[in-house]
DNA sequence: ATGTTAACAAACACTTGTGTATGTTTCTCC
DNA sequence: GGAGAAACATACACAAGTGTTTGTTAACAT
């Protein structure tokens, strides 16, 4: 049992029980419609877990416990699920990476807390990232959408660099390989315990700073 | 007119007019028959272009200008073609990597033979990097093969760092940072000019080298 | 009580892909 | 020059996927 599943089964007992508890007549106790926003859940899992040709209507509706009947009610068509999917990705995934560039901190405090995103993978899923852009290879929009993300990021972090005292060109470059390391990393996908990754990690804080800390 | 169609046309064009010299008789002019590799070739074109589920017998059969009918004599199934891609893969883009890393040339030497390579796109496909790491997210195997050629690399990309004189780990963690960066850059797929990418190279030798050369 | 509607379920038509079975053509070899 | 096989072409059966149409059912308003 998933985890949607899992969900939903919760709420169906509490409606169950919650009904029993009023009436005495064995309510069928009838879930709660499903939205638009669960079907781009199951579907991201589905994308994470095997690429875009990996979401079939049919394997969301058997993750979600009904029909491809009610898929169509709530949309139109596939490409218009994957339309908000993409939406999705486009939000959660760089709101997280905004926000820590956008506080007071500077420099170097910045790539921490920078690592620190990328090695908690909390509220940023590498993995999501990965699995959009492997999609990207198939679809003209969403490579435009992620060349968008990229170039923005990039960006934003060639000021970590900046606030370090490097040159305009060199600031940049600088965020580049940090970046692209990055991305390097995920798409590789080595599992690596953090254990592992926390040990090393003031090497390529060093490398990447050009300068020793802490 | 894809590259495949352009060369068996010239073969049958040859074969066409030396037929006529020797003989007044329009014989049809019977190209030569296809072979497992032109077909690997032609699935190689369509891995790089839209991933594998882009591999379809009836388009590679449409771009050797031939019906499925051939494939199935030389192949038994589309599993077989996707095994033979994977070993071609395996031997084609790594070779010139391994080679580079075995000359006489230590350090800096061998990192500027690297970027050569990588920015050079001459034996070395960073695009069928690219796709076959994409196909590696759906096929266990895939990824196993993958997974092996990246830590060979990694490990061999190490020996440049510690002829530079840098410690066991630092070693290490340089080289990953070096390889990452690099398969993550061609991952994004920002298609630069080569001239824009030559300006700013002695940028990330510098700092992947950490030291001021040139 | 009943008509209406939200939220699906079930059945259908259509497309695209694989693999297989069988038919054709040309070259080769005796 | 006729048999046989190599190298396909053609036709067929079958599976999986999408989108559409029509049928069901529980809940709510009246």
């Amino acid at each position: 049992m998933n985890e949607l599943q899992r969900k939903r089964s919760e709420k169906l007992a509490a409606i169950s029980t919650e009904t029993n508890a009023n009436n005495d007549e064995i309510s069928p106790a009838r879930r709660d419609p499903l939205t638009r926003q669960d079907w781009i859940q199951a579907a991201k899992e589905l994308l994470i877990q095997g690429g875009v040709e990996n979401i079939r209507i049919a394997r969301l509706a058997e993750s979600l416990d009904v029909t491809r009947g009610g898929f169509y009610w709530l949309f139109n068509s596939r490409d218009e699920l994957l339309d908000d999917l993409l939406n999705d990705w486009k939000t959660t995934n760089t709101l997280p990476f905004e926000k820590i560039l956008q506080t007071e901190d500077k420099g170097i405090e910045e790539l921490h807390a920078l690592f620190d995103m990328w090695m908690e993978e909390k509220e940023y899923s590498p993995a999501y990232d990965a699995a959009v852009r492997d999609w990207a290879r198939m679809s003209e929009t969403t490579a435009k959408a992620v060349n968008e993300t990229d170039s923005r990021r990039v960006d934003l972090m060639k000021n970590i660099f900046l606030d370090m005292g490097y040159a305009d060109e060199e600031a940049f470059v600088r965020a580049r390989i940090t970046y692209f390391h990055q991305v390097g990393y995920y798409i590789l996908g080595l599992g690596e315990s953090r254990e592992e990754r926390y040990r090393v990690r003031h090497l390529y804080t060093k490398i990447l700073s050009g300068q020793n800390i802490r």
